[in-house]
DNA sequence: ACACTCTCCTTAACGTTGTTAAATTCAGGC
DNA sequence: GCCTGAATTTAACAACGTTAAGGAGAGTGT
């Protein structure tokens, strides 16, 4: 009884592929010929494994998700504050760890069921925390629109961490908006350091959850 | 001495016509041909007023932010807090005014610096009300990217207010997300309303932003 | 041993897309 | 009556997502 061949592309392979790949060529050259290419293959072989190219996608973020949950662990008694910055932190660097990463993330959904399972821990620990369900959805979520928000924008600067793209040079900026003071300023604030922005932003946040929801 | 043929086509008409065929045919029918045909011209035609078709969406995007300006005056007198919401609910409302809107407005930057003049305006007035330059760019863009991430997700599950995209149906949800209690019973919060729970999400963080950097 | 079947992949092709090159139209100025 | 320049058309290209048809190979039944 020989087992029967194994299949040349399986799909947590073909996901794995084109995530790597994402990263070389980004959205725009994240065609199923190249991932095929990559994958030894021919590319409407894909077409096997996947109803079309979002199905992939989908997939794709899928396993952004699930990567990004591995790579952090919330300690089960973690103030609901840590949970939240812990959580959306978490969620910007994993995005961050893929070119146009918010952008393949934001246009994608889950499939299957399993994100639901950190959902529903989180929510959990929120309830526990003293939350009701709306206002720990609505805390919950504010924080998550927000992140997506904002990694979609700094990728749009900086596709990859360290290289910018063009009409962000600092200087030329400021002297476009030489008309505008304080708009030229704020190009600082905006265009750099964005990790630091990023977590006052998530401070600002839970201060207001805390002063809104009276949960400390 | 006669006056010069007019040109068949300009950019202003171009653009006005692309946002209206945007609506009707959603980002990813918007191709150039189509568009072109509304003008009732030959594709290659656009070519003569834009670089390509990322500069067109770049002046789509730019006009949909003029027209948000144009559509939301706000008193002068205003405090900061009616500021910030008012200009996230309208840029909301402007993005809905679009099918795509917000991937449209997202993936695109602003020609010109005209845009400057709104964003000065908000700022002057954040420091006027005794905010520092960080912290008014901070509250402001916190918002701001909060709005586009909401909207990004909004649309995805209702590419124009009233019909609803397939998988989100919300027995068919709750069924599916069974083992998930409190997953399954936030669905109502995350998909019906969503107009409330912007404007709850709007008010932590106005309420984040009292409590951190201490005005009202 | 042979045919049948099912899985998985290839080859070939289709229509559509963004974009470029070249030719064309038409008005104004010399 | 040519020349110039702006604005557009016609024709074409390579690349894309996707579909149709077929083939290779292993397992099963007779």
């Amino acid at each position: 009884m020989a087992t029967r061949r194994p299949p040349k592309l399986d799909k947590k392979q073909a996901v794995d592929t084109a995530l790597r790949l994402l990263n070389e060529v980004g959205l725009d050259g994240l065609t199923l010929r190249a991932i095929a290419k990559e994958l030894d293959v021919q590319a409407p072989a894909l077409y096997w494994h996947f109803k079309n190219k979002q199905e992939l996608l989908d997939e794709m973020a899928t396993e952004m998700y699930r990567r990004m949950v591995a790579g952090q662990q919330i300690p089960a008694d973690a103030s609901w504050q840590e949970r939240l910055t812990t959580a959306n932190t978490g969620l910007r660097a994993a995005l961050l760890g893929y070119r146009d990463g918010a952008k393949v993330y934001s246009g994608s959904r889950f499939t299957g069921t399993e994100h639901a399972v950190q959902v529903e821990e989180h929510l959990r620990a929120f309830v526990e925390a003293g939350f009701g369900l709306p206002q720990a959805v609505r805390a919950l979520t504010t924080a998550y629109y927000f992140t997506l928000g904002f990694v979609t924008e700094e990728q749009g600067v900086e596709p990859l961490p360290g290289d910018r793209r063009d009409g962000y040079d600092p200087d030329e900026r400021a002297a476009r908006m030489a008309e505008f003071p304080l708009a030229a300023a704020a190009g600082a604030e905006l265009f750099q350091d964005f990790s630091t922005g990023f977590e006052e932003s998530l401070r600002l946040l839970v201060a207001g959850i805390e002063a809104r929801y009276g949960i400390s």
